[in-house]
DNA sequence: TATCTAATGTTGTCGCTGTCTACATGGTAG
DNA sequence: CTACCATGTAGACAGCGACAACATTAGATA
């Protein structure tokens, strides 16, 4: 048929969106660099050009995940609500994607990165918490949560719903619906914060703060 | 010197040990059953003979590790000071495993088990949960926390643990120390079951129940 | 006690992998 | 036009997991 020209033209691009679908097919360890060039019609060799080894064309895949990610939270939280609905809407955004790209949520959150593009994951990774952190803030002037250090609280939101995305894409919900337990945990973190932790509670040191 | 007698004796366990180590060390993608083999003296086709498969090995650190933890979160739980003092004393048991035991962590939750080992695997798995459930209808019944059902609260609260301690354990908490995280999640998620969540938030369904 | 069998360990082989090297091709800047 | 350099090819290498054939030995059975 049509013979391939020697240059591919768009491999790198070519071979991060199959190295994507194999991983949401396969996991990482279903990954192969040698199985993908033979995919995308390329020697064995070729994918080296574009990334130095498995780890750097992973951390792309990564990257990609978090910004594609990025994407459907910041749309989450520009639906036009109450700060509550607001933040249910991102919870829920975060959980499904989770539950539709499970393999690659893995990839996101995996900790071996090359010190390289460690930076650009890092920044990428940590936007959503910045908009929790943004949106308690906010909810807090407004006088509808209550006074507390807005970046432990943001960090508080995210570990939970982070716990919820990973076991919901595990299933491993042990019987529970992921709607009832986003549900749930929105739900609950949401009244944990409107009604505040009470002094007696806290370790003389929080208090000073 | 000594020259190994032909039959090791105590195999299986001397793979599963240092396995385990070599886990914690390097990951999972850093065991190797040759390597293996190497280090505990045995040619590279003994590990087979206890062990079908590698995955069949890492299911068995999986369990091993399920187990370690679940003595741990036991202790924990019985610690002799009120409800909500213990409740904090179990999460804070689980992410100290996890931020010291990261790697077998990671291992443990990871979702490819073979369909034998898998019940066991399940069960020994969920104990932490049906723990915490049977705490947090403990305190309902004492009055401390609102109404609310007890195993979708007690998942709720499992999966922000869960989230804490894979987070902790990946160094991802964003500058956050693991000690406040861990109280405020602790604090938030007491709070939050403490308070209840208004009827007017539920959708309709919810109050059926 | 003698024997037989199954469990355990060894050795060799297979195809696959990631990485490295040397070489081929061709787009593009001077 | 030419020279350069990014891109792609081809071959080699060691390490891997899995499998099969064979060796050794412990323990049950007679």
């Amino acid at each position: 048929m049509t013979d391939q020209p020697y240059h591919h033209g768009k491999l790198r691009e070519a071979l991060l969106e199959r190295a994507v679908e194999t991983i949401e097919e396969a996991g990482v360890e279903g990954l192969s660099l040698r199985q993908l060039a033979r995919d995308v019609n390329v020697s064995h060799g070729a994918p080296a050009k574009h990334f130095r080894d498995k780890q750097a064309l992973i951390d792309a895949v990564a990257l990609a995940g978090f910004e594609s990610m990025n994407r459907l939270i910041q749309g989450a939280a520009q639906s036009g609500e109450d700060l509550r609905g607001r933040f249910v809407s991102v919870g829920k955004a975060y959980v499904d994607f989770a539950v539709e790209h499970p393999a690659l949520l893995t990839v996101m959150y995996s900790t071996k990165h090359h010190p390289d593009s460690s930076d650009e994951l890092r920044n990428t990774g940590v936007q959503g918490i910045h908009l929790a952190q943004a949106m308690i803030a906010e909810a807090q002037e407004a006088g509808v949560l209550a006074a507390g250090n807005p970046e432990t609280l943001a960090m508080v939101c995210f570990v939970s719903l982070h716990g919820t995305a990973l076991l919901a894409a595990g299933g491993q919900l042990d019987g529970n619906s992921v709607e009832d337990v986003i549900t749930a945990t929105t739900d609950t973190l949401w009244a944990g914060m409107a009604a505040g932790v009470p002094a007696a509670q806290l370790p003389p040191t929080v208090q000073l703060h």
